[in-house]
DNA sequence: CTAATCTTGTGAAATGATTCACAAGCGCGA
DNA sequence: TCGCGCTTGTGAATCATTTCACAAGATTAG
């Protein structure tokens, strides 16, 4: 398949949680422009990201919520659970292991871990923080897709070695600062504070 | 200024932790290839960036560490600090209110609030849990910059409207849903389950 | 059945971002 | 002072993404 491009992708997960929210009011067809109205694009864009895809709608009508939700969950790999697992158990990584909306959406904690005795052993939820010596054991063992990296920026890049060499295709990285993976492995970083310096920009700039 | 985007602002941004980084080294210069190396980016994309802003570098030597990073920090308005309130005292506003990477960097947390009775006069920190009824009078007295938003789904367009209504014109949101704000505010959302299903998408695709 | 009305799907055009490629400036050593 | 080597700054070219514009398919009303 072409490729497609990060924004593509980040918005169709967008139509799909508006298409779960439609569905549950009771809504069986939906348009591009309504889309595109709840997600503040145009509904060309939609049209546009959706036939990288294939074509789904009905011309005259819209689209089939029900429809139109399954193709995209499949498109994302949504229509199958994914493992995760969490490196560091402090404020962040304990918030994410508790965090309902990773489970209300397919992504299942498997494994919780820190290297700092006053935290193994702590439950979180309906986990318990286990050492970090187990980690590359567990890996193999429960084969998690997905690894969240929520320790400290100097110890982030040599978890991302760790975990991929034992075989993690999938990062995604809490930590303040870019981290490198081989190819072949996708990883993301979700990085706050860069957030809050863009805002600080666009509340300087002129 | 003619418009710049927000990539460039980001990897400015990264540019600027590397600078820090250089200079604790003890490093004086640094050139747009050296930059490049450690962003994952090329050298002709760091001079466009710096480019935008005028030129700050000594042809065959590079840039003077301390001087670029001074100005960097100017352009993105990280030379005066920012004032922060936190809405929402849940896993992710306490972890949020406990994140030394924010005051690292200038921010400065002056407030948390919440609607739970039970959360409410929690120390985090440095800092007391308050009654969310008292957040219109404390944006007033206080006039903080940047409030971010970590309150249920439901809840959150509403503290948009309320916050901005009060005169806050930079809003982070962590909340999974786009939210609105009027022109003249600067809005941005962290949504890190649409981050996992991103990667997801990466983990399934072809 | 026909006409009027919607809405899709998609090439083509426009806009935006990155990469290329190179002239020109500067430091350093002889 | 001169020449060499290195690195910047920047138009031009390329590549990517978004927007435009419209033919064609589908529904509904009469």
């Amino acid at each position: 398949m072409k490729h497609i491009a990060e924004s593509t992708v980040r918005r169709l997960s967008l139509y799909l949680r508006f298409l779960e929210e439609h569905r549950r009011k009771g809504l069986d067809t939906i348009s591009s422009g309504d889309l595109a109205a709840l997600g503040g694009t145009t509904s060309a864009q939609v049209r546009k990201d959706l036939s990288f895809f294939g074509s789904f709608g009905t011309r005259g009508l819209g689209y089939s919520v029900p429809a139109l939700a399954h193709r995209i969950r499949e498109i994302l790999g949504l229509d199958r659970g994914w493992r995760v697992m969490i490196v560091g158990a402090g404020k962040i990584g304990a918030a994410l292991a508790q965090y309902a909306g990773f489970r209300d959406r397919g992504f299942a904690v498997v494994g919780v871990y820190d290297i700092d005795p006053a935290r193994i052993g702590r439950p979180l939820d309906t986990i318990v923080v286990k050492d970090q010596r187990a980690l590359d054991a567990d890996i193999k063992a429960l084969h998690p897709d997905i690894v969240l990296i929520a320790v400290p920026t100097e110890a982030a890049q040599a978890i991302v070695d760790r975990v991929t060499k034992a075989g993690v295709r999938g990062v995604l990285n809490f930590a303040p600062t870019p981290l490198h993976a081989p190819a072949g492995v996708a990883l993301r970083s979700v990085d706050m504070a860069l957030e809050l310096e863009i805002l600080s920009y666009a509340l300087t700039a002129r």
